[in-house]
DNA sequence: GACCAGGCACATC
DNA sequence: GATGTGCATGGT
């Protein structure tokens, strides 16, 4: 049992089971993960909670916004004009060549979808991997600023490692099980809000060392 | 009032 | 390839 095993167990026992990603529906993951982009998922809550109760929280509706609707919407999830551009991208990429269809995209393979979501502008690795994973059901783990500052203080990647070399560590530890990335993904989310705060050189409160 | 939050694209060297 | 910057709200 290797130490990336060995802390996800660790974590697991200690807080249970985490049932994520906070969303209803894929399709709800989907915009989430855009709108979570360095923010706060309280922000994130609103802005979903805004298209909600609008009735717009579907592709079609959505893609019928104006720009310049849809970022007056989305507003208290920050950078609202940007991420408004970039949900529309998504949904442009979704629409046309999916329908807005989960099933006929989840049809896709892991690695052809990821090369795809990635070349949609506003898309980067981890909002694709959230995506693929959360939404998905695939078997890719993402990786996230906890991620790297967790990890990188227990010495298991580097301290500037990339995203892809983060991801690496994963890949070559885990069984490559979508429950478990799950699972694993939102218990490093879980700790790093409670213990890893950024200005703190050491996680001084983690009880939950892998060492 | 400063600092931070579940990134990403783009410019510049 | 590395490093810097803009994007913006809301909570602590």
């Amino acid at each position: 049992m290797n130490r990336v095993k060995r802390f996800y167990q660790k974590l697991r026992r200690s807080l249970g089971p985490q049932n994520w990603w906070p969303a209803r529906t894929p399709f709800e993951v989907m915009v989430g993960a855009v709108l979570t982009q360095n923010t706060s998922w309280k922000n994130v809550e609103k802005a979903i909670g805004n298209l909600r109760r609008k009735n717009l929280l579907g592709p079609l509706k959505m893609h019928a916004l104006s720009q310049r609707k849809l970022a007056e919407i989305i507003r208290p999830a920050g950078y609202y004009n940007i991420k408004a551009k970039r949900l529309k991208n998504f949904l442009d990429f979704f629409i046309s060549k999916y329908q807005g269809n989960i099933r006929k995209m989840s049809c896709v393979k892991t690695g052809d979808l990821r090369r795809d979501l990635l070349a949609v502008n506003g898309i980067g690795p981890e909002t694709a991997d959230s995506i693929m994973l959360y939404a998905l059901n695939k078997p890719v783990f993402v990786v996230d600023a906890y991620t790297k500052r967790i990890f990188s203080r227990h010495n298991m990647i580097k301290n500037n490692a990339t995203y892809d070399e983060a991801q690496e560590l994963f890949n070559k530890s885990l069984k490559k099980n979508f429950r478990i990335f799950n699972e694993y993904h939102a218990l490093l989310v879980k700790i790093g809000k409670e213990f890893c705060l950024k200005n703190k050189p050491k996680c001084s409160i983690c009880p939950l060392s892998p060492r």
